[in-house]
DNA sequence: GCATTTATCTGACTTTAGTCAGATAAATCG
DNA sequence: CGATTTATCTGACTAAAGTCAGATAAATGC
C-alpha cells in the first residue's frame, strides 16, 4: 500500500515534468539560452538584487554576473549600486526589458491555458492542482496582520461568506452577521491575519475588540485546498498571540455547529464551551478562552 | 476569472519544479552527469532499444551513442546488436548497471516518500496528484480487452466492488450479483475491455455473452481520478465495438439509480430504457441497445 | 585609520550538452 | 546483384553551464 502511494507519487512527477519541461522548450525559442532567460523572468517577478537571485536560482556569483552582462549587452536589463549599500548592486528591466518578460509571460500563460483548454470542466482539476500547490509549498504560507480592506483580506472574507453559505444552506450576508463593527477588527481595538502563500490567501482570521480585556475571534477561514494542514491551529495561535499584544485577556468566539472540523479544533486548543453570548441567527455553538 | 484560473496553473507549476528540480540535483550526487543518469533511468525502466531511447529522452544519435559509451566504460550496460536486425542495437543493465539503477530508483521513492512523510494525512493529496497525473497525460490512457482475472483486471473489478457497496450504501458482493459468470466475460463469448495509464486502471467495462446474439455490459467502472474526461465514453464505445466483432447485435445492462453520470451517458449514446430483465437486488434501473 | 569582511566582477578553465558531416555495416528494393 | 535506405558510430566542432582564483571597491570592526 506505502510503495503503491509512491508510485502514484512518482507518476505524478513523471506527468508533470513533461509539462514543466514544454514550457522551457519554448521559452528556448526566444533565441536565448534558458539560463539567461531565467534570469531575466526572475528580475521581471521582482527579485532585483543579485545576492537574491543567486539564491533563489542557485547561482554562482561568476556565472550571475556573466548572465547580467549578456542581458545587459540585448539591452533588457540595467544594473545599478544599491544606494543603501553601494558594494551590493540591483538590477531592473528597462522598457525592452519589460517588454520581452512580457512575452515570456505570454509564453507560460498560453501553456497554462492550453491545459485548461482540454479540459471541459476544469474546476476539478484546478482544485486539484491547489491541493497539491498548498501541500508543496506549505513551508512557505506566511501569516500576516493586514486590514481587512486590503485585497487580499477582501478575497478571505468573500470566500468566508460564500462558504458559510453554502454549509449553512441559507444565503449568508456579512452585514447581517451580527457586526457592523468590521472597524473593531483593526488596530488598536483589534486585528486581522491572512496566511497566504504568494499572492494567494489560504486563510483568515480577525480579533474583534472593543479596548477592554474581552475581545472576540471572528470569520476564521481556511481555503478547501489548504486544509488538513494543521493551519487553523497555526492561525488561531497567531490570533491569540496578536490579542496578547492588544493588551486582551479573554477571547470569545461563536460559530455554528456545522463546521465540525472548527470545533473540534477549538477544544483542542482549550477553548471552552459557554452560554449563548449574543443572539445572531447563525451561530449555536459558543466558546471562551482565557489568555 | 480566467486570469485568476492560469495563475493557479503556473502557481502549481512552480511549487511542482522545485520538487522536479531537487530529485534531479539528488540525482548528480552519483557523481554522473545528469543525461547519461537519464539513460540509465531509461534503460532500466525497460526502454532497451537504442531508436526508443533517442525518441523518448530526444537526444541526437551522435549524444546517446556517446553517453551509452561512457555508461558502458562505468561497466553498467552492455550494448548488442538486435538478433532480428542487426543494423540496430539493444542495450540491457548489466549487474552493476541494475544496482546503480536500484540507487536511482531508491532516490526517486525516497523523495516521494518524503512528500508524503511531512502529511499526517496524506489521502486528500495523492487524490489530488492522481486527478492531475490523468488530466494531462489522458492522451496516454490505451484501452485493452484482456482476461478479468489479470492483474489490472483484479484491480479494477475490487475498485468497481467497493464503490458500489459506497454509493448502495450496502455491502456489496460481487458474488451474489447476479453473475456467478464471469467467464462468460471472456473470448469467444464475451471480453473485458481495460482502461490504463501506464500500469494504472483508469477504468473497465465487461461483455457477457452466451454465443448468441444478445450479450451484457457489466461492471462499467471509471476510476475516480480520471472521471469528468469522457473516458466512459470511450469505454463503452470499445465495448460495443468489440461486441460487434463477436458478432453480438444487442446489447443489455442492467444499473442502479444512484449511478446517475453512468445513466445520463447510456442515454446520450442511444441506450433505451427497457423493463427489468432480471431479479437481482442491486439493479433497479435497465438499458438496451441495438448495435 | 587600518585590517577584515562582504558583494561583485573578470579571466581562465572544465564539463556537459548539443550539432553535423562523413563512415560503416546490415537490410531492403527492384 | 547493385543501389538505396536505415541504424548507429566517430570525429570535429560550438554553445551553454558551471567552477575557481584573484581583483576591486564599499562597508564594517576595533
Amino acid at each position: 500500500m506505502q510503495i503503491d502511494n509512491i508510485s502514484r507519487v512518482r507518476n505524478f512527477g513523471r506527468s508533470v515534468a513533461v509539462e514543466i519541461g514544454a514550457l522551457e522548450d519554448s521559452f528556448l525559442d526566444r533565441g536565448r539560452p534558458l539560463g539567461a532567460a531565467r534570469v531575466l523572468n526572475a528580475i521581471g517577478l521582482g527579485y532585483q538584487n543579485l545576492s537574491e537571485l543567486r539564491t533563489i536560482l542557485k547561482l554562482d556569483t561568476g556565472l550571475l554576473s556573466r548572465l547580467l552582462r549578456s542581458l545587459e549587452a540585448e539591452g533588457l536589463i540595467e544594473t545599478n549600486p544599491n544606494p543603501a549599500d553601494k558594494r551590493s548592486r540591483v538590477t531592473r528591466l528597462t522598457e525592452a526589458g519589460e517588454k520581452e518578460f512580457g512575452i515570456y509571460e505570454q509564453l507560460s500563460n498560453e501553456r497554462a491555458a492550453n491545459i485548461l483548454e482540454r479540459h471541459k470542466d476544469a474546476r476539478r482539476l484546478l482544485d486539484a492542482m491547489d491541493i497539491v500547490t498548498v501541500a508543496l509549498s506549505r513551508e512557505n504560507i506566511v501569516f500576516e496582520e493586514m486590514d481587512y480592506t486590503s485585497d487580499l483580506a477582501t478575497k478571505c472574507l468573500n470566500a468566508f461568506a460564500a462558504e458559510l453559505s453554502k454549509r449553512l444552506k441559507v444565503e449568508f450576508d456579512l452585514k447581517k452577521s451580527g457586526d457592523p463593527g468590521l472597524s473593531q477588527m483593526k488596530q488598536p481595538l483589534g486585528t486581522f491575519v491572512v496566511a497566504r502563500l504568494g499572492d494567494f490567501p489560504v486563510g483568515c482570521v480577525g480579533v474583534k475588540g472593543n479596548g477592554g480585556a474581552l475581545a472576540e475571534i471572528k470569520r476564521m477561514w481556511i481555503a478547501p485546498a489548504a486544509r488538513g494542514l494543521g493551519l487553523a491551529h497555526q492561525l488561531m495561535t497567531s490570533a491569540e498571540k496578536a490579542a496578547c499584544a492588544l493588551g486582551i485577556k479573554t477571547l470569545r468566539l461563536d460559530t455554528n455547529s456545522t463546521l465540525f472540523e472548527a470545533i473540534s479544533l477549538y477544544r483542542k486548543m482549550g477553548w471552552t464551551e459557554i452560554d449563548r453570548f449574543n443572539d445572531d441567527p447563525y451561530p449555536d455553538v459558543f466558546f471562551e478562552k482565557h489568555l
